[in-house]
Order: structure tokens, then sequence, then C-alpha cells
DNA sequence: ACACCACTGGACCATTCGGTCTAGAGCTGT
DNA sequence: ACAGCTCTAGACCGAATGGTCCAGTGGTGT
């Protein structure tokens, strides 16, 4: 479903987004991309001017927001901050698993990886921090005593446990996000 | 100092080493590498015969053993689990600016973007639970009542700040992570 | 009917990619 | 002196890279 209605450059959008984030910006050649999204190269210039780099902005920023309506649905319906909290992880896993167990975080694949352009980086900055301020709003309409460093801390954790997901090839480490949070600490 | 009296094989490696932290497998080209690393192509492929790929894994090893080092160096002569968690993230703050604040970790910018190849895989999984079993190990020794498991959740904080870090463009983010992990977490 | 225009299709290009191969440099043992 | 190595040096290769260019194609407005 949802096959072929997609104009060209969503499309492309989607298979950039997905690809880039399974082998990373350089690690995805112009022809594979292409045929991935059934697109010829005349589309991808006419659509992104300066090519690859464009598209690589235009996905990363597309699947940010991907990840924003995962934050909202995740929190929104929320009684507290730790069912959302739970809520979210669970999510997280579950696109893991669908994702192959594999993919990396779509931004820091496609924009850390890509060239040494600060355009890249000030852009991952600015969709990371959109992640940490989304959290934290919730946070604070729930009753967080600091809900700013909460989020940070909520990043911090599904980063890592995204990375520790890939590495043991389980989605469980993201479920287990939230004990690690909340739980009152061995010092 | 420290400039050429290295043999061409370890000069490979940590030139391979270092720029693949900060390009990725794909983003590094072997004539940038080789020139970086002053070697000829044939020494590449004299030392390593499949090329890139075997260069790869050796790099991303001996990173691994510089870490497990930086690991050992933090806890051997700490008095508690807490003040060795302490000294790790400091010195991880350290490398983290020596690095010019803009460098992944170097296994999973090796291992995890390089070619589909289930070795490069598996050789991560291995590197990685090479760290978390060295840190499980002084937690054991220290009295930790639960050493895996805070090793795993070091693990966690480590990489998810240094992504934090990268993306903040600040090493504080690392310096931050011992008040993340014995802080009593707000519920 | 026609002009206009957003979009497609793909031939074509220079450059770079990872990899192969061979000639020889420089050392060591005898 | 010579043989037998390890290692260096870099020319060379086919394939693939990202990017350019332009002749269409098909829909829309008039």
């Amino acid at each position: 479903m949802t096959e072929r209605p997609l104009p060209t450059k969503d499309r492309l959008i989607r298979a950039a987004a997905d690809l880039f984030r399974r082998r990373g910006y350089h690690g995805v050649g112009l022809s594979e991309l292409l045929s991935a999204a059934d697109a010829p190269k005349g589309s991808l210039y006419h659509h992104f001017p300066n090519g690859k780099s464009d598209l690589a902005l235009a996905a990363a920023t597309w699947a940010s927001d991907e990840m924003l309506r995962l934050i909202a649905a995740s929190f929104e319906p929320a009684e507290d901050f730790q069912s959302g909290t739970r809520t979210l992880c669970h999510k997280a896993a579950k696109l893991f698993d669908k994702s192959g167990q594999w993919d990396g975080c779509p931004i820091s694949a496609t924009l850390f990886e890509g060239p040494d352009n600060t355009g890249f980086r000030e852009r991952a900055y600015h969709l990371y921090e959109g992640w940490i301020t989304e959290v934290a709003h919730h946070g604070a309409r729930l009753g967080q005593a600091h809900p700013r460093d909460t989020a940070d801390t909520l990043f911090i954790l599904l980063q890592g446990g995204w990375q520790l997901a890939r590495a043991r090839q389980s989605s469980d480490e993201l479920r287990k996000l939230p004990d690690r949070l909340f739980a009152t600490k061995t010092d």
C-alpha cells in the first residue's frame, strides 16, 4: 500500500531517508537511490538543484518530523511523564524491529556522516534540539521538576540505547530504558 | 613527536582509525587514507591483503583497545565505582575536545557504517561487549550490586552523551554524565 | 489550437573509487 | 658476492561515482 500514489519528490525523500539510515550518506550511491525511488536522474536535480546534499537535508528533516510525531503520539494521551516515556520507548523498539534491527539514527547517519559542511552540522543540532524541546514541553506540562534536564537525559538514553540495541540485535534494550531512567540509582 | 619512527602498518592503522571516525567508512577514500599515512598503495595491500575492509577491522580493534586502556586507567586507581566513572567521563571529554568535537565513536563509524558484511557487525558486537565486560569487572570489584546492569547503563550514557556532545559541540555533556547516573531520578 | 511550464528520461562527462600487478629497493644470512 | 626475502613505489585498470544537459512529454490555462 501507499506504493505509487506518492509524488516523485516524496518518493525520493523517503527512499533517501531509508537508505541513508541504513548505510550512511556516503554509503549510498545515486544510482541505488534513484532505482529505490523509481525516478530518473533528471527528476532528482529538478526537485533538488544541489543534488545529493539537498536531498539529504530534506530526508533528515522529514525523518525528524516523523520522530516528532512519535513523541507527540506518546506523550499527548499520557497521564504522567513516566507512562509517556514508556510508550515512546516501546514505539521506538517497534520501529527498531521494523527497520531490520540494523539501521542507525536517521539524522546522525545522514548529517553527521555527510560532508564536512557546517550547514549539515547546524541542521543536525537544530533537529535534535527540536526533539528535546518537544519532550521538555510535555515534561513541563506533566509536572516534571526539571523538564529540560530530564529531556536531555531521555535523549541520551534513546541514542545510547539504540546503539546498544544495534550491537545486540535486540529491541529489548530500548524497552528497558524507562527502568534505567526512573529507578533510584545505586551509588 | 612520534612522527615517523612508527612502522608503515601502524601508520596505516592510526590514520584509518582517525579518518573513519571523522567521516565514516564510506566517506574516506584510499587516496586520502594513503596520503594521511604517507604510504603507497603497495604497502596497504601487502599488510592488508583484503584492502580497505581488512584495514577497517584492524583500525576498529586498535581503537577499541585504546578505549579499554582508558577504562582501566580510570577504574584501577579508583577507590569506588563512582569516582572511577567520574574519571572515565572526564577522560572521554578530553578525548572529545582533542578530536575537534566532531568525530564519532570509532567503532560505530567504522563498522556500523561499513559494508553490510555480517563480519563487521559481529566484530562491533564483540568489541562493545569487551568494553562493557571490563566496566562490569571493575564494578564487581568495587562492590556494585548489579555490575553488569550498571555497566550497560554507563555504556548507553557514554554513547548517547557523546552524540549530544557532538550536536552541541560541547564536551560538558560528557562531564555531566556521572550526575545523571548517580542522582536519584525524579519520577 | 496553442503556448507555456513543470517534470521526466537518459545519454553523456570528468573524476574518483577500490583493487591488481610488477619492477625494484633494501635488508639479512651465508 | 649473491640469493632470498619483506616491503615499497606507483602505473594502470574497469567500474562506479556525483553531476550536467537537453530533448521530449503531458497537463493546464486561454
